[in-house]
DNA sequence: AAAACAATTAAACAAACGTTTAATTTAAAC
DNA sequence: GTTTAAATTAAACGTTTGTTTAATTGTTTT
């Protein structure tokens, strides 16, 4: 699956708006009108409303397990590894924020009638890589036992979208703009789940 | 604003399916039909498909705070508090998770035209009540001053709403059946966000 | 029982939806 | 320069959408 110019600013656009006004919230119509071409090219390219969100899926499902194992690599103290991968795990997320919306959102509608095996399998994937890289960290005596380790990315990615989801609401109380929301995920944001993870690594009851 | 049993029931359909399906992928004839009443009824008590979310948000909106405040007045030992706090979010928020997904994506979307004026007042209130209690804690020596106590809450709600979400995903992934999830949410998911607030408040780095 | 009001209905409304068509323009291959 | 294929267009397709209408049935009030 190759995609030209048009092809990607197509997909592009319709992210945007997927992710703003929702699948069903969002028109052939005003995709093709934002994209700047004729409403007939989303079906010349994609078939259909439904193949052209698979198709963004596809575009953007990536590397992500290849960097993360990169940085488990390196063979760092495990707190120091830990926080790289949180760092990672948020910046690759609120890259692709918009994306993961549009797929939280369909997927937990199980109506629809889209393909998402190929994600779910490298979810499933990224998690067992975490998993073998805790389990080390616990053998070395360094993380601690009673830890709900499929639980662990639950919290990681739940704080990231439930900020994310609520984005307007922390801005007003967190006296944020627009621009400094960026900066805020990528420091206190991710400096509090990265705190929040290690507490609860070296927990003990 | 009081509600007859045809109204609610309008209502609790329109949440079920609207929590399904989106608010734009549900259609006034889709509920109408699985009310069991006729389409005109819609318009005719509540105005307009808008009007008929921002009565459901209405509706579900309730006593959380005064719940919250009895816990804390109790006066018990700020930990075993703690954990009866995070309970109590947790089974409220799964009680009427449906309408809190609505809220999350409508929210989300500026675009929508829905008065959530209510609704985010009434989360200030809870934070600040929730603020106040970990003072409380820090100045007896019982939870550490690292923290962001803003994002407290992010925490919890996000891992419990992540959860919700990726239902499907975390279905396969630990064998649950779907009576069994019930279950799940209210031990293991409860217990692992304890764990985390708790740890996350008693850790210094 | 008559009058007044609320509840309910089937039908119709214009507008918007996703998709397809058939014709035309642009680009590539020979 | 002609042929062939791809890209692009405007228009039309049949559905479905949210809402309104006008008529009818149920239920109180007087």
């Amino acid at each position: 699956m190759d995609l030209n110019d048009k092809q990607i600013q197509i997909l592009e656009t319709a992210e945007e708006l997927f992710s703003e006004n929702g699948f069903d919230g969002t028109s052939v119509r005003q995709i093709s009108k934002a994209a700047g071409i004729n409403i007939a090219m989303v079906s010349y390219y994609f078939g259909s409303k439904e193949k052209l969100l698979e198709a963004l899926l596809l575009y953007r499902m990536s590397d992500f397990r290849m960097q993360l194992e990169s940085v488990i690599s390196k063979n760092k103290p495990h707190l120091e590894t830990l926080d790289a991968i949180i760092a990672l795990i948020v910046k690759r997320i609120h890259r692709n924020r918009r994306t993961h919306k549009i797929i939280n959102f369909e997927y937990s509608n199980g109506s629809r009638n889209i393909d998402f095996d190929n994600y779910l399998a490298q979810k499933k994937e990224n998690l067992n890589v975490i998993e073998a890289f805790v389990k080390s960290g616990q053998d070395t005596g360094v993380f601690s036992y009673n830890v709900n380790i499929q639980l662990l990315t639950t919290t990681i990615l739940g704080t990231y979208f439930h900020f994310y989801y609520n984005n307007k609401y922390y801005q007003t109380l967190l006296n944020l703009d627009n621009s400094s929301v960026e900066s805020y995920v990528h420091n206190e944001l991710t400096h509090h789940i990265q705190n929040t993870i290690k507490a609860l690594l070296t927990y003990e009851k």
